[in-house]
Parts: C-alpha cells; structure tokens; sequence
RNA sequence: GUGAGCGUGGCGGAAUGGUUACGCACCGGAUUGCAAAUCCGUAAGCCGAAAGGUAUGCAGGUUCGAGUCCUGUCGCUCACUCCA
C-alpha cells in the first residue's frame, strides 16, 4: 500500500487551504495532539475530536508512513486564565471532592483509559504529561527569556506579545491583529502584572492554597497554560514537526500562543501544519452543562442519558461521526443517530457476506475504480463522508454478487474484500462487532433453522413464525434467502 | 464589539467554478406464505393541469456557467474567560 503514498492533501489551518502532504523526514510523521485535562470526565465533545485525530493516524498508517503520535495529557491545573487569575480547574476539582490532585488526575486517567478503549482508539506513540515535564518546561521559559520575548514580574514570567510582534507575526494562525488586540474593550485585572493586554502567563507564582507547586528560577509557582504543548511537542517531535491538531475551540489563545512559545524560543513554527477538529453540537446547540444538553460517552452507549430514548454502539457513534467531515460542526440528535444505526448495519451485513461471495471469470464491474475511490476520498483531506459514500457503493455490489445481478472473479473479489474490510476496520475504526459465533451455538441453529424449513415446506406458518419470532425475541435475527436462510 | 467559520431536500450530510453524492425516512415495483433482508425505480422546496419554470438563508454582482468567488443583509456556531 505504500505506493499510495504522495497523493494526501491536507486543509492547514494556518493557509486556509489544503496543502500536498509531504512529511519533513520522508516515510515519517510526527503529529502532536492537544489531548484532555484531568478535571472531569471527558465528554462526548473531546470524543470526536480525539475519535476524529484516531482516524487521520490510523490513515497515515495505513499509507506505511511510520508516525510518531503524540497526545499529552494536562494533569497540572491551568493556573492562570490570561486575565492573570487564578484557576486551577484541577485544584478546584480535588477540593470539590475532598482528595488531592493526584487523585483526581488518575481517577480521570482511568476514565479516559477505558472510553478510548470503548470507542476502539488506538494508544497513540507517547502519552507524555505536563507534571513529568516541568524541567523541560523551565528550560523552554529560560530560552524566551534569553531571547529577550518575556519578562519577570514578582515570581511570575509573562511572554511580551508586542515584543514578539516585531520579529513575527502574531495572529499568524487566528487572524487576530496585535493592535486590535490592544483596542479591546475588556478592561485589564486592576492587580494585573502584565505590560499588556494579549501578554499570557509562562509561568505563575505560586498561590498559597495551590496543590501543586513546583521550584524554578524565579520562586516556587506553576506553568502557564500553553507552554507545556511547546515543551513535549519538542522533547517528542523536535522544534519543527509534521501536523499538529487539536479541537477548534484550542486555535486561539492556545494554539496561537504555542506558535508564539516555538517562534520565540527555536525561532520556528512547531507545526508545519495546523489541524482542528470542528464542534460538536446537540440539538443545535453546543454541548455544555448549563443548556441540559450534556451527555457522557458512557452514557450514549448505555443509553442512560435522558437525552436520548435508548442507547448506541460505540461503532454506530464512531460512524455517525465518520459520516461528517471532521472540519464541520456535528448535531448530535435522536434521527440522525437512528439514521446512522441503519445504514450501519447494511455497511456491516454487506461486509458479512464476502467471504461467501461466489466468484465467476470475470467481474462484471470495475473493481479496482472502485478500490481506488476510497483512496481518492481519504487523500482529499480525510474525506470520511465521500469514503461512506463509496463503501456504500460497494456494499451494493457485493449485494448485487450475491444475487447473482453481477459477478467478481476470485482476484477481483481479494482486492475488494482486503479494502473494503480495512477501510472499514482499520481505518475508520469500526469494529464490526459480530455476535460471536458459539462452537456449541451453531450446530442448535442449523437444527433449529432444518426444522423451521420443514414447517415452512409443510406451509405450517403458526410454527415457522413462532420459531422466528422466538428467535427474534432473543436477539438473532432470521433471514430468508433466494440461497436459504441465514442468521445473525 | 472583535476574530474564525457555517446556512444545501422530511432528517443527517457531501460537492478542484461545470448534471445537488451518499445514508435514513417516504412512495411504487421485483423477491417472499406474510415479514425482515436484498435489488430496481420514482420523487424529494416553490409556481403550474401539464409541458415547463424557479430553486443550496435573503438581495445584488463577477462569469459562457456560481452551493462554491465578490459586496451587502439576516440567522446560527465557535473563539476573545477553563474548553476538544
């Protein structure tokens, strides 16, 4: 598969278009992600960004490039907001529940452990995190220092977005102007240490009532909320690496300010291109708490959330997302939800029916256009929409095979079913849960389905139905077929 | 207020400036004892009896041609405060 390679197109955020994907160390890829804090349990929001950068690494995998995943994980409170005040989300989160920071980051890190693997992500290279990397941090704080794009204010380090503002470009990724910036109304902290407005906190001095607290240069305090992205991407991927992604909501401050730490220490951009995961919204609305419209990635799953009447398999939930495109906001609602379920089953079941495919000479169609469509929609910036489109098209066919309106010969029929299962399993992530077929299970159903045809020769319908419903009713489900029937 | 983006059929959601994909729902047909599943097809907003016309929030513009580009306008989402 390598010799697809070369035909990716990715949409950068910082250009505004899609760019040829061509990695800075040919066959390799560094990607660093903005990964979850620890405070609470993540929500289905940070799912589909996290579901949606599982996709993009999956996908570079399966071109053969050799990626080197990274997605942090923030178990250090953001201590500072850019307003200079204290909010330590996880501090606050362990004094709610009485128990320490620690407690409250493993509790949620056993949390996070188990959704990725309900919803079948796989473990990125490195999962690296904020309080394991303070030095580094330090050090990187020391060199904006050095470069003369910070300064030092009672213990705390503030980075000097004007300062920074002469040498490059800030706003480069949001849009934003510096002087624009400096025009808006919001009214500065009256116990604000910083020169100006945009400035952002590098490192905070310690309050008294903190729960964490580190040593540094400049007094006992915390790191400020962005630097510890630009400290492990460069400790893991190097000053300049391949893609950086994140949800949408992270491009500005904290993205812009990463770029900001990067350019003002290594003199570079960190990424040379920037991905975002667009919204999720339910009913219209984004997902928060106050609007009632918050769900659990568990809960959907078990249905327990009022917001919807039952519950939906991880795999359903990861190909309702994969039928959007990753830069579109999603609404999550009941019908679509529904819809999806559907269409996923046909997906499934089409795929069920390969390896019984019969083969002929020849195929009556072109299989390996085919095979090459769904390359051709992932290589337009993951396109996972037009890929769906395509499998359904492919699903179609393999009906068609199986009554016998088209034919596939064996090699043909190889191609497509290696594809069409990897595109499926591998790349989109679904898991195709079959019920697991019980050694001791299927000799009862083939006894059980060779007694329902004897009713069914004999038109004793009251048995053949009782058998079916019985059957239904303990979640197997018959079909009848030109070719006899079959179960699942 | 400032920045980014979005507005497409009943629903979800695609479309390098070139016939509005695909899925679900609906309708008709094939298949079936009846279903389910599968296949084929119509249709999908508005005007019209029909032919046809007009339709991608609304109003203009550029173009042989606009969902796509430009201007204005209305609405929505996100960000500017912890955010995926």
């Amino acid at each position: 598969m390598s010799n697809r390679k070369g035909k990716l197109h990715i949409y950068n955020s910082l250009s505004g278009k899609k760019e040829h994907f061509e990695p800075i160390h040919q066959d390799h890829v560094g990607m660093y992600v903005c990964g979850p804090t620890l405070y609470s349990e993540p929500h289905m929001g940070n799912m589909r960004t996290f579901i949606n950068f599982d996709m993009i690494y999956r996908y570079l995998l399966f071109l053969d490039y050799r990626v080197k995943y990274v997605r942090n994980i923030t178990d250090a409170g953001h201590i500072t907001n850019s307003a200079g005040e204290a909010v330590d989300s996880i501090g606050k989160a362990a004094r709610l529940e009485q128990v320490q920071s620690l407690e409250i980051v493993y509790k949620y890190n056993v949390k996070f452990q188990e959704l990725q693997r309900i919803y079948n992500l796989l473990p990125p290279s490195i999962e690296p995190t904020a309080t394991g990397h303070i030095q580094e941090q330090i050090e990187i704080i020391e060199k904006i220092l050095d470069n003369g794009l910070a300064y030092v204010v009672n213990g705390s380090v503030y980075f000097d977005v004007k300062a920074y503002s002469e040498k490059f470009n800030y706003g480069i990724l949001s849009g934003r102007k510096v002087d624009e910036l400096a025009e808006e109304t919001r009214t500065l902290n009256a116990q604000d240490e910083k020169r100006f407005f945009a400035d952002f906190a590098l490192w905070k001095k310690a309050n008294p009532e903190d729960m964490q607290i580190w040593r540094s240069p400049w007094g006992d305090g915390n790191p400020g909320w962005h630097i510890e992205c630009t400290a492990m991407s460069t400790k893991y991927l190097g000053t300049q690496f391949d893609i950086h992604g994140g949800g949408l909501d992270l491009k500005f401050p904290h993205h812009e300010d990463e770029i900001a730490q990067n350019c003002g220490s290594f003199g570079c951009n960190p990424a040379k291109i920037w991905m975002h995961a667009n919204m999720l919204n339910v009913n219209g609305q984004k997902m928060s708490k106050s609007l009632g419209n918050f769900f659990l990635p568990k809960e959907i799953v078990e249905g327990t959330t009022p917001l919807f009447s039952k519950g939906f398999s991880p795999d359903v939930l990861r190909f309702f997302m994969m039928q959007a495109h990753y830069r579109s906001t999603l609404d999550f609602t009941e019908e679509a939800l529904n819809a999806a379920e559907k269409g996923y089953t046909r997906l499934s079941d089409a795929i069920q029916l390969l390896d019984k495919l019969p083969t002929g000479e020849t195929s009556s169609f072109d299989v390996s256009a085919l095979v090459d469509s769904f390359y051709t929609a992932m290589d337009d910036d993951f396109n996972t929409p037009i890929l769906i489109a395509n499998l359904f098209e492919a699903a179609k066919r393999v009906n068609l095979i199986n009554d016998k309106v088209d034919t596939i010969s064996l090699n043909d029929l190889k191609l497509l079913s290696t594809h069409l299962i990897a595109f499926v399993k591998e790349i989109l992530g679904l898991q195709l849960n079959v019920a697991q077929s019980d050694a001791k299970l299927a000799p009862v159903m083939d006894l059980v389905l060779d007694l329902r045809a004897q009713a069914r020769a004999n038109k004793d319908w009251t048995t053949s139905d009782k058998i079916r419903d019985g059957l239904a009713a303990a979640g197997i489900i018959v079909k009848d077929g030109k070719e006899g029937t079959s179960w699942s």
